[in-house]
DNA sequence: ATAAATTGGATAATCATTATCCGGTTTAAC
DNA sequence: GTTAAACCGGATAATGATTATCCAATTTAT
């Protein structure tokens, strides 16, 4: 998996600790996250277009949870910045070997490989931005998640 | 899934064709699955790394399946091919961010990512060049591996 | 001996991901 | 209004992993 996803996710549990109509500036997120700020704002974006989070243009502008935690999965994270492409995208090989007609081509290397992809997925789907922030608070980073709150108070917008 | 892992199960599924003792040499194959021959054999030279398939040099060499295709799992080729590095790296984002000890690196999105993980390979795990040749002979293919059989007997060696 | 195959290393080409830049639009504050 | 600060969106470069090529060395059947 890219590091995309794993900066995005990341980025949705701090806004997720945002207050209610606050929002947080991107260069303030990449820059916690230590991700390059303007690749940033293209991952801001995608998040964006999938209705995740919502962006405030103009002075004091920034970006804010658009759902509830409960309704933000993983896997939505995920399809929002790499797309609906799947893990393994079949060549086709084995259908030119075999002369197969186009209906045919999910061979079974390809459906063995769909039902690991479904499998891999159906755990993404299976967890939330809420559950996810639960297990943060509640597990050994209590201390530290508190701090973190404190700097996203100091450095939130509105 | 890179194309390397894609074309290394079919052409072990070619060598598993092949009658004892006989071999298939590397631009046969490459030729047969439409892949660039000097990469597919370092392809070929990974599987026989792992111990999947034997190489037999000189004049009227080749290469033959090692193990029973009832103990190759797909699996095995994937790791053969890709090696043991995961889908995910965690870049640990989130270890910076919360300041975590070393030994808490393993964080709730890894955690998550290691489980999906863990679900895709049992697909993998579960299958194997002999259940995968059966479904090919069973399916709607009968036809055709007869024909592909029959290049494999014009094209063998010894 | 010779021809034909694999072995292994060094190296280039290709492609997807990541990163940067810039002009345009929106909005808060003066 | 004007200005400053933020998001928007397209074009484009840099990076890194995968794929591809070449070449000398080794092995083996004829």
């Amino acid at each position: 998996m890219k590091t995309g996803v794993e900066q995005s996710v990341y980025a949705v549990l701090l806004l997720n600790m945002l207050p209610d109509k606050a929002v947080l500036h991107s260069e303030v997120i990449s820059g916690q996250i230590g991700a390059s700020p303007t690749y940033f704002q293209k991952l801001l974006r995608k998040l964006v277009s999938a209705d995740l989070i919502t962006s405030v243009p103009g002075v004091k502008g920034g970006f804010r949870l658009k759902k509830d935690p409960e309704d933000i999965r993983v896997y939505d994270i995920y399809v929002a910045i790499e797309g609906q492409q799947s893990l393994y995208s079949p060549s086709g090989i084995l259908s030119d070997v075999l002369e197969l007609e186009y209906d045919d081509r999910c061979c079974v290397l390809g459906e063995l490989m769909e039902e690991a992809e479904e499998s891999w997925k159906a755990v993404l789907k299976r967890e939330t931005i809420a559950s996810l922030a639960e297990q943060v608070e509640s597990d050994r980073f209590v201390n530290h998640v508190t701090d973190l709150k404190k700097w996203v108070e100091e450095n939130m917008v509105v």
